[in-house]
DNA sequence: AGGCTTGATATTGTAAACAATAATGGTTGA
DNA sequence: TCAACCATTATTGTTTACAATATCAAGCCT
């Protein structure tokens, strides 16, 4: 049975819903034996794992030091915001294909979701749901390289949002998804591209990369629920 | 010394290279034993190399079986160019900064290494020039970011144009090259956009995606130039 | 007292042996 | 002659033990 490939991908996916919840802070170091012991894993399947997640510039390996979770500095998270921006902006602005009606369905069915978990003040579910809109929209009207890409910026992103967020930020407002779904449907892509645009820099608004953000290093009691 | 990174991000480009070369056809059984050798390394390197390339679409890893070089679906080939084109053409159009002088000393310096191996008919440095200039455009014009995932997408693309070109090709014009460079410097980005557009295309319309292409296999004697 | 050296400890990195799996080739039987 | 089956071989996958390196703490010298 080859679940190798799976379980590694079960660990990848733990730790990257980790660090999209914000649980993990950037800065954290991430020892081999340790995670083994939460994943109930072994070592040569942590340390591949922490090197395919180097690659998405999730992790950073220190050579003899070991595995920490990446503090992307402020010149490299102004380059990934500006990368999402131009391709989730230009893709509105010319669609590879017109939304369908089941891609409007499922967009619909996030945005629910997304009104529940506001309801619920359940601000985690509200950061994931976020990203699920997005990807959506850009699976729908663009394609799967491009989904790829983007949820790959979008977890950088995450990275980024923990280190220099301001104080009182309220995030990737769901109002806005709601509008750019009417203005989808009325094919007025013009419109779209620029709500998306101003949505994006809504976000960035909300950053400041002045101060040098603290090391808050998260102990692995907060990684042990992802045990199952 | 921690040279072992080192060590395997020079297999890496070499195999990345052999790839752009197109020396390494799709399809192509990779083993490991056979790589360390050719190398001069050990089959732990490999195998991190190996999975490493896996993540970027260039090589494939089937389990029990081994690494292959990837075979890119029409699906995919066709995710791949529209990506590439969204990201090139849309940063033409609206540019991060200014082309500075240095930038289009850098670029101009590519061209004429093009020009030269033009002269030369050395085809396999003329791809890879072409996409230095690809790349250099973006990092002038864009940031790091988007010059890495249009990096990814270019290696792609030569195992795409490996496996689906049509016969009679000439690829990337690079008469188009200077071209753009001209409407750069006039700050014509609507028309470098417009140029960008159409020079892609012109490598798509070269793409015949209904043959299903044969799994050349090449040997070992192929990649033994690599070792050094 | 402070910084530096030095030894102990913990963690990472590497190599090698072993186990599991798939490809190969030859044999047998219809 | 061809196809199916089995044994052999080769290759991949995993585990283990070991070596190298960094971290930490205590002691020492200035």
């Amino acid at each position: 049975m080859g679940s190798s490939a799976k379980e590694e991908a079960r660990i990848a996916d733990a730790l990257c819903k980790a660090v999209l919840e914000r649980k993990l802070a950037p800065g954290s170091k991430l020892p081999e034996e340790e995670l083994a012991q939460i994943f109930r894993s072994n070592r040569a399947k942590i340390r591949r794992v922490l090197l395919l997640l180097s690659r998405s510039h999730i992790v950073t390996l220190e050579p003899g030091r070991g595995a920490f979770v990446s503090r992307p500095s402020p010149q490299e998270a102004r380059d990934v915001l500006a990368s999402r921006r131009l391709i989730e902006v230009s893709l509105l602005a010319r669609p590879y294909r017109k939304l369908s009606a089941q891609g409007a369905g499922r967009l619909r069915q996030i945005m629910a979701q997304e009104a529940q978990a506001h309801a619920a003040h359940d601000a985690i579910a509200m950061i994931y749901l976020s990203g699920q809109f997005h990807l959506t929209l850009i699976e729908e009207l663009g394609n799967k390289v491009l989904k790829s890409i983007t949820g790959e910026l979008i977890l950088r992103m995450s990275l980024i949002i923990t280190m220099y967020e301001r104080q009182n930020t309220t995030c990737c407002l769901s109002s806005d998804h709601h509008d750019l779904l009417e203005l989808l449907l009325a094919h007025d892509y013009a419109e779209a591209s620029a709500l998306m645009a101003h949505h994006l820099e809504g976000i960035e608004s909300c950053l400041d990369f002045h101060r040098e953000p603290a090391t808050t290093t998260i102990l692995s009691q907060i990684l042990q629920p992802l045990k199952d």
